[in-house]
DNA sequence: GGCATTACGCTACGACACGTAGCGAAAGCT
DNA sequence: AGCTTTCGCTACGTGTCGTAGCGTAATGCC
């Protein structure tokens, strides 16, 4: 969350019951209102806190959303089903569900769009959204690999490589998908889409 | 562009120059501010032109920044070479290149997530940035198919998902690598990627 | 218990951008 | 000419921003 001060043990703490409710409300509110008609001091209210408390432990809009938003992918999770394609099919699904929610969807995009000019925000969302994400990539080809359904890696550089172009892959096509085609990545779209990752264009109609 | 009225026959004419030079204006001051801190009046000065004039043509923010920004997306184009594979590096190369300029950055991103509580928005990004860029993945599978390289599709209907999933996949990598991951598309990460869509995740490491 | 320290709620404030109204002048058409 | 629409300009009420100042509440340390 926010920058933490270890040294400070003297005074009094703060609420952490006002953090989870400041979040929630954040949540709310970008359901109701969306990120532009989005006030700090309307999140504030509906948390119950004075608008100075918001702003003693958040620097400004881009960073509150961003820890509001972090906690809808902490369910992310990757259950081994078997093969590469239902490993693929699942986590994409989940990562649809996260999408489909209206305060990931109106949420994410702003704070990716705000951290285009703004370096700690955009490492900001790296650490707390991002990484969380990748790690399931790496894992995914771990298990598809001791399975046998995928050759090694040819050396540490190239498997973070793909790592990394397997990751803008996925995760770019389901937002694309969900954000901009505004089409639901349900179970028939997540199916095609598999189909392609694993054998390329030429199954695509198969 | 904005809503024409063409019963208006009598009156002063809108001034050309002026939309010319608002629109520049909005994409200079998108490099300089960013989204966020691009203001309507700020442009109307640097446009030469007064406030009141923006306000007559375009609803806000988000309809003002979607016109400047797609005029960017008119150099697109889709040139023979040879075969799907170089096809394929040389559209995504295009469209890499538009997403690194800074206008682009900051702007295309601001009005995606701006449209997912405004559907009149969503329509007019539709309509002015993404049928543009899809029609490229149309005419893209026209001609591997009349070279034999993609076998046709079983009917209108697969054709139309097939089309709209490997557009999805295409636009989106290409987007999450350059604004999440924040990571150059250059040569190296198009061949890579055209690999992969080519001949799927067990050609990644090729 | 008393003290230092920090967080909290509240109020008030200047700064800024928003979007609009009203006016006179300019530029086209018939 | 006369009509119509646009343009530049000024001014205004509204809302949000982010901060300052104050008194109060809650903790750790002596």
């Amino acid at each position: 969350m926010q920058s933490r001060t270890p040294a400070s043990r003297t005074g009094r703490p703060r609420s952490a019951a006002a953090d989870t409710a400041i979040l929630a409300a954040t949540r709310q509110a970008l359901v109701e209102l969306g990120w532009s008609r989005l006030t700090l001091g309307d999140v504030a209210t509906r948390a119950g806190v004075a608008k100075t408390t918001l702003y003693r432990r958040w620097a400004g809009k881009p960073e509150l959303v961003v820890d509001a938003v972090a906690e809808l992918f902490d369910e992310l999770e990757l259950p081994d089903r078997g093969s590469l394609a239902a490993d693929i099919e699942g986590v994409v699904l989940q990562f649809a569900a996260i999408l489909a929610r209206p305060e990931a969807r109106s949420g994410l995009m702003a704070v990716v769009a705000e951290s285009t000019r703004d370096e700690a925000l955009r490492e900001r969302i790296r650490a707390s959204i991002v990484d969380r994400q990748k790690r399931l990539v790496l894992e995914g080809r771990a298990r598809a690999e001791a399975r046998g359904e995928l050759p090694p890696p040819a050396g540490p550089a190239e498997a973070a490589r793909s790592a990394d172009l397997i990751f803008d892959v996925v995760a770019g096509a389901v937002v694309h998908r969900t954000l901009v085609s505004a089409e639901p990545a349900d179970e028939e779209w997540v199916r095609g889409f598999t189909r392609v990752l694993l054998g390329g264009l030429g199954a695509a109609s198969a």
